[in-house]
DNA sequence: AGAAAAATAGTGGGAAAGCACTATTTTATT
DNA sequence: AATAAAATAGTGCTTTCCCACTATTTTTCT
C-alpha cells in the first residue's frame, strides 16, 4: 500500500525539498509537484493523489479558496496545509474548509510522515503547538470574542487603511459610505483588540494581509 | 574539486530538502546542517565549510549578529543568507557584513548551486529581484532623502507610536510636551515619506523597529 | 569656541479618527 | 422560507492627528 501524494508549493526548495524527503520512504509515492494553484487545479485530474501538501500563502489563490476548489474537484481527497505562520485565525478557517491537517514548516521528516499516515487513515494531524495554541484560543474566546474573523468588507478596509488611505478615501474607493466605513473600521477595533490606526495596521501585518 | 557546503536553517523541511538537492551534484558536499544559529557557532570548528546557507530568521540569534560572528570564527567563509523576505534594508545590512550571496527561498535547485559555485570563486551573486530593488532604491535614495536616519528621540516616538500610545500618552512617558511630540511626528512623517500613523507603522516594522 | 543638529515648547486651525448609538437592506446559511 | 450575519447609512459628539509656522535651549561635532 503506497500513499498518492502531491505537493503544492511555490518555494522551490520547499517543495523539492519535501519531494526528495518523502521520495525516501517507501510507504509514499509523491506523484506531482505544483508551483502554484491555478496549475494544481488544472493538472490535478491527471496525479490523482490521496494526499495534498499545500502551502497557505501562494501567489495566484489565497489558501482557503484554494482549498474550497480543491474538494470540489476531489471531494475524498486529503488536504495538509504546510505553513510558516501559526494564525489560529487562519488555522480555523483551514480546518472548518475541510483539511484534516495543519502543519509549520519546521516539522522534521518523520512528522511529516506521520501526519501524512494520519490523514490517510481517516485522522487528523496538527502541529502540536498549532494544537496548543488552538485550545488556547477557545478558553481565550468563551471568556471574550468569537468573533477574531474579518468579513470580506472587513479585510478590504483595513487594508486600503494600511495603504495610507483615510476613511473618506476608502469610501470613494470602495463607493459606500464614509459612515459605513467607520463602522467597519470600529468593528475592526474590537475584532482586533486593538486601540487606533497603528494597532490596526500591527495586527493587520502579523495577520499577513499586507502585500 | 568538491566544495564544502553548511546548512543553517530551523525549519527541517528546508535544511534537509537542500540537503538532498545538494547532493545530487557531485561538485558540492553538505558537510553538515545545522538548526540554530548556537549549534553552528559552536560546531563550526568541526565541519569547516567552504561556503554557509545561512537563514536570516533563526529563533535564537539574529541574522546580522550571527553573520558577523562567524566571520570571526572563519574569516574566508562565503556566506550566503537565505530568506523569504526582500527588505532592502536586511539585503544591504548583511551585504556590509560580507556576506556573500542574497538567495530568496523561492530560488530553484540550479539557481542554488550557480549561487555556491559563483561565492566559491570568489564572486557576489544576488537573486535578480533582489539586484533589482536595490538598484531602484539607490536611485530613490540619490533623488530625494538621504535622511532616512532617525534620532534617538524620533525612534523612541515612533515605537510608542507602533504601540498604540497617543500623543498625549507619549509625552506623559517621556517627560516632555504634548507639543514636542507633535512636532516628532511631523518630522517622523517627512523623514519616513509616510501620509499618516499608518504609513508610520508600516514603515517602522519594514526597518525592523519594532519588538 | 562656534556652528549645526536635535530636542524642546508654543499658537492656531482644519482634517481625520474614534465612540455610541439606531436602523435598513443585502447576503449567507440552514 | 426563515434566521443570522454582513453591509449599508445615518446623527452627534469628542478626541486625536496633522500642518504650518516661530522660537529657545541643549547636544553634538569640528
Amino acid at each position: 500500500m503506497t500513499i498518492k501524494v502531491a505537493i503544492t508549493d511555490d518555494h522551490p526548495i520547499v517543495a523539492n525539498g519535501l519531494k526528495k524527503i518523502l521520495d525516501d520512504f517507501e510507504s509514499i509515492n509523491v506523484v506531482a509537484v505544483y508551483a502554484t494553484g491555478n496549475d494544481m487545479l488544472k493538472q490535478i485530474g491527471t496525479s490523482l493523489p490521496d494526499v495534498m501538501l499545500l502551502d497557505m500563502n501562494l501567489p495566484d489563490l489565497e489558501g482557503p479558496d484554494l482549498a474550497r476548489q480543491l474538494l470540489k474537484k476531489l471531494p475524498s481527497i486529503k488536504i495538509i496545509v504546510l505553513t510558516s505562520s501559526d494564525v489560529t485565525v487562519q488555522v480555523k478557517k483551514m480546518l472548518q474548509i475541510g483539511c484534516q491537517g495543519y502543519l509549520l514548516k519546521d516539522s522534521d521528516d518523520k512528522t511529516i510522515v506521520q501526519a501524512i499516515e494520519t490523514v490517510y487513515n481517516g485522522g487528523q494531524f496538527l502541529s502540536p503547538i498549532i494544537q496548543q495554541q488552538l485550545v488556547n484560543d477557545m478558553f481565550k474566546s468563551k471568556n471574550q470574542k468569537q468573533n477574531t474573523l474579518l468579513t470580506r468588507r472587513e479585510k478590504e478596509v483595513l487594508q486600503l487603511i494600511t495603504q495610507e488611505f483615510t476613511n473618506q478615501e476608502i469610501a470613494d474607493k470602495l463607493f459606500i459610505s464614509l459612515h459605513t466605513v467607520d463602522n467597519h473600521r470600529s468593528s475592526l477595533l474590537q475584532k482586533l483588540d486593538a486601540k487606533n490606526t497603528a494597532g490596526l495596521v500591527k495586527k493587520a501585518i502579523e495577520n499577513g494581509l499586507v502585500e
